[in-house]
RNA sequence: GGCGGUAUAGCCAAGUAGCAAGGCGGCGGUCUGCAAAACCGCUAUUCGCCGGUGCAAAUCCGGCUGCCGCCUCCA
């Protein structure tokens, strides 16, 4: 059984078979007029987890996240802030791709923004009135939404219904309440561009077809957002550009669950949020990752810091045994037949069940208690890396001050001590332990330099000093495990 | 009000018909100079409530209740 995906027009799982290769995918970016937070990086964690399985099923995948940068709320914040609107995008730009690097959520291929593609937008307007869906009324463009039979088809609902709660603002001049701006007249002091209906700048939704159909073709294979995009943003896009080029728009949607602060929905309008620069001070890539991937993409997560807390807890199970397998086999390696395989790909294939993923990296994990084979600790650390949790290595190059500075302390003691017998050994031990860990960085050396003092110091009863050392590595939050087989170390943070 | 989603142990969370994954926490144990960690074992006769269809239901159907959301900007 290959991939299966949920499929939000029609909502039920579908297999997944893409058009051809590349796989074309569209994620619904950020309307950058605040600062990136929770909600938003777990929308790009999805596609980030998506493209990362495409990949390991072979497929090669062109993904495009656009920034909506020029839209009513930006503008607003250009007068409350006194601050270009253009240098507003920017910052929340920077701030959101800083925080995915960090969070080594991969790239999308391209990051198009609504403001550098006026003329796709204008020419998609101009489209839109030729084809009789949209008309023009004093400088503004609207679509003409009972035009479009299927309107509604994408979030279940029908024209009546939304009649309803629809409302025209006191400054709009639509023909009908539910049609929806593609092009805005621009008031004195907003961004402008020149346009065929004078002087204006693109609706929101519009930006998002006509970059679409630049990048990916008027036909792609996914498109993904939040769930809260399904209407109006998605319908609308959906409208106008079925309306536009008489051929199917994307061929699957995803929309991922919101993340709730206090069991509220986050939202930066209501500034009910967690910035993400915010949690990332708090909590590493890993263990937010972690956080994320625990519970299935679709299905509402609740931000707390107790969640992320016990996310870290479970972070650690894998790393502590990924660390002790590496102290037992030296080198784990990569494996070439990762174990379980069928069950991970059948829970992946499974609509992405990254819930069910992580159940079988433990499954294995318990395993490799039993059996002591390199190859289990080199299948979790395969399905670690393809969920995309950073691996911590202790390169060549790393700070080691920390250590050295422990190191040297320990000399003076057993200097003071005169204990002339243990310091000559030391040197032997140096040589020793360089030799045998040629490959790993000076910071490793000299943690297993301390390691071996240690234990003549712990051999002698010499308590005392022995736990200075590994105090003082606590210190440097390396933690030191006394186990019966002999004493090994690994990093406390995760 | 209309529409959509959701309800599984102390907490988090998989599971869409055949004896309820996994994680966190808790309890007991092994190891141990101490500590920590690690490991082992235990931790839901039951899946919001009521009714129905099946040999069989957390899983399907009907009703009810709670929570969240959308219908206006939102990942």
């Amino acid at each position: 059984m290959g991939l299966r995906l949920y499929n939000t027009m029609g909502g039920k799982l579908e297999d997944f078979k893409p058009l051809g290769d590349p796989v074309r995918i569209y994620t619904c970016g950020l309307t950058v007029q605040s600062e990136p937070h929770v909600g938003h990086i777990r929308a790009a964690m999805v596609r980030d987890t998506l493209m990362r399985w495409l990949g390991h099923l072979g497929y090669q995948v062109v993904a495009l996240e656009n920034f909506t940068d020029v839209d009513d709320k930006i503008i607003e914040k250009q007068k409350e802030q006194n601050k270009d609107w253009r240098m507003i995008a920017q910052d929340n730009i920077d701030t959101y791709l800083w925080a995915c690097d960090r969070l080594n959520i991969e790239r999308a291929t391209f990051y198009p923004r609504a403001s550098q593609h006026i003329q796709e937008i204008i020419d998609l307007v101009a489209r839109l009135i030729e084809k009789g869906f949209a008309y023009e009324k004093k400088g503004d463009v609207y679509f003409r939404v009972r035009k479009f039979p299927d309107y509604g088809k994408l979030s279940k609902k029908t024209i009546d219904e939304l009649m309803s709660g629809a409302r025209i603002a006191p400054t709009e001049s639509k023909d009908d309440p539910l049609d929806f701006a593609l092009w805005k007249a621009a008031k004195p002091g907003e961004p402008y561009w020149l346009s065929p209906w004078g002087r204006g700048r693109p609706g929101w939704h519009i930006e998002c077809s006509a970059m679409s159909m630049r990048y990916l073709g008027e036909t792609f294979d996914i498109h993904t957002g939040g769930e809260d995009l399904i209407f109006p943003h998605h319908e609308n896009e959906l409208a106008q550009s079925l309306a536009a080029t008489g051929k199917p728009f994307a061929r699957f949607w995803m929309h991922n669950g919101w993340v709730t602060l206090t069991g509220e929905k986050m939202s930066k309008s209501t500034g009910h949020y967690s910035p993400i620069k915010e949690v990332l001070e708090k909590y590493s890539a890993n263990v937010i990752r972690m956080f994320m991937l625990k519970t299935h993409y679709r299905k509402q997560l609740a931000y707390d810091d107790e969640r992320l807390d016990e996310a870290r807890a479970a972070l650690t199970t894998i790393k502590t045994y990924l660390d002790n397998a590496a102290n037992i086999f030296r080198e784990i390696g990569k494996t070439s037949e990762p174990m379980m395989l069928d069950s991970f790909t059948e829970a992946m294939n499974d609509d992405l069940n990254t819930s069910k993923a992580l159940s079988i990296i433990y499954d294995l994990i318990r395993k490799g208690h039993e059996t002591d084979d390199v190859n289990i600790a080199a299948s979790v650390e395969y399905y670690m890396i393809l969920l995309g949790f950073v691996k911590e290595s202790s390169a060549p190059g790393e700070p080691c001050a920390d250590v050295m500075t422990v190191l040297s302390e320990v000399r003076k003691r057993l200097h003071k001590e005169g204990k002339r017998e243990l310091l000559n050994e030391i040197a032997g031990d140096c040589v020793d332990i360089m030799e045998s860990k040629g490959s790993s960085g000076v910071r490793t050396i000299v943690i297993d330099l301390l390691m071996a003092i240690r234990s003549k110091l712990r051999k002698e009863k010499n308590y005392e000093l022995a736990d200075y050392i590994r105090q003082r590595l606590l210190d440097n939050n390396i933690i030191v495990d006394d186990q019966s087989g002999g004493s090994t170390f690994r990093s406390g943070a995760v």
